[in-house]
DNA sequence: CGCTGCGTTGAGCTTCTTCAACGATCGTGG
DNA sequence: CCACGATCGTTGAAGAAGCTCAACGCAGCG
């Protein structure tokens, strides 16, 4: 039923006509998946790709000793797993509900014709694509340039942004999810914010952040000091 | 003269018809650069995207402190910087020419024209910036999860298959550039050479690699052995 | 011939992880 | 409604991995 009505609000499906939009409704598939339930594997056949209705899903990698490295995590209204339908068949990373979600699915065969007929959606996809080359880039550099605190300090600043740049604000995934978002594990994770709260950089209460001395983090950010 | 000749090989332009290729002629700039010039830095205004005809560009980042991460290398036939093409308006990194280099300028403008008129443009496009997504998540998987050890067996198998899966090859870029693409250091890429090298893993002569032990060279990538 | 850039080696140190124990919180079933 | 278990987060001590700094060899090139 509001299927189109989803759509219609869509980045991805900006500009499009009725008949498109309804042309795409209707290779459209709706999925429900709990807390914790895998969407699929890394090297899964990628028989299409998904956008978040509701909840949110992390895509991640695991290394041979288990830990995990979360690539992006998506909340409603963002498409994700678009590779596959574009270059190689096989899902190159695993994707998993963090909450409880729901999904809709497009099948790679039926988007692909819809997107040869349909330059504005293309125009839409690349965009999408392009933005999350963007962000890939900022996430090796962060991992690979940045010590811990500085990834942290970052994380806390685009946090801070997304809520209005405002000062307070709560932690939008728990603790040991954002270690494995910024590359590290939670012990490190704990201890980083415990030195930032000691030097009343940020007030830290369970998920509660305070951000004390916002130049104290940028420059943390840049690399600029050490805690 | 040649520009069509050019672009007629090419991946991004497969499928194109006599007339479409003509009209992308139209629009390309030759450029030439010397070894070691800047092709754009990080935070230039994007006005199009480029494409080597003749020697290697690398595309990377600059930490607060000077040390450099290679995000990636671009060799003939490969086009680059795409991104500002599509999503933002700025070069989210540096390039700049490892040799030597002849390459093909795109403008923004006409481009963004040429691929809306061209369904099959738009598809070839899709298929490179995913193409790079996978690379990217390989490169976000291997900083991440792998100890450097297991990064340098990883590349040096790449570089075998590249080569047609033979066991002797030689390294196709300066050991200090290695380095900065494995995200780390000179002196500590030479002290795992030197390890590999005493256990027999792989036999190394200045530039030149023997694959001694292909098995174990595999464990090392799969992170299943340490050194 | 000497300079310059690249690569190697050593010693010491910083950062981060590992392992272990413990505390807090939350949801659930009794 | 309480108690329990599970999950999450915190803290300490020890160790590993990689980085910094410094010195030096070597090759290529002017």
């Amino acid at each position: 039923m509001e299927v189109r009505q989803h759509l219609s609000q869509l980045d991805l499906f900006k500009g499009l006509t009725a008949e498109q939009l309804e042309a795409i409704t209707g290779t459209v598939t709706e999925k429900d998946y709990r807390k914790g339930e895998l969407i699929f594997a890394e090297g899964d056949e990628g028989v299409g790709f998904y956008l978040v209705i509701r909840g949110r899903v992390k895509v991640y990698k695991l290394s041979a000793e288990g830990k995990e490295q979360i690539m992006h995590i998506f909340g409603p209204r963002m498409p994700f797993a678009e590779v596959p339908v574009f270059a190689g068949s096989r899902y190159p990373a695993n994707a998993e509900a963090m909450e409880s979600s729901r999904l809709f699915f497009f099948p790679k065969k039926s988007f692909i014709t819809l997107i040869q007929e349909n330059p504005l959606l293309a125009m839409n996809m690349l965009a999408s694509l392009s933005q999350r080359l963007k962000q890939f880039s900022n996430l090796i550099e962060t991992l690979s340039l940045k010590e811990v605190p500085g990834r942290l300090a970052s994380y806390l600043l685009y946090l801070s942004d997304k809520n209005g740049s405002i000062d307070e604000f709560k932690l939008d995934i728990a603790k040991s999810q954002l270690a494995s978002l910024l590359g590290t594990i939670p012990e490190t994770l704990s201890r980083i914010f415990a030195k930032m709260g000691a030097r009343e950089i940020v007030s830290i209460k369970g998920p509660e952040i305070t951000i004390l001395d916002r130049e104290g983090l940028e420059d943390l950010a840049e690399g600029n000091t050490k805690l």
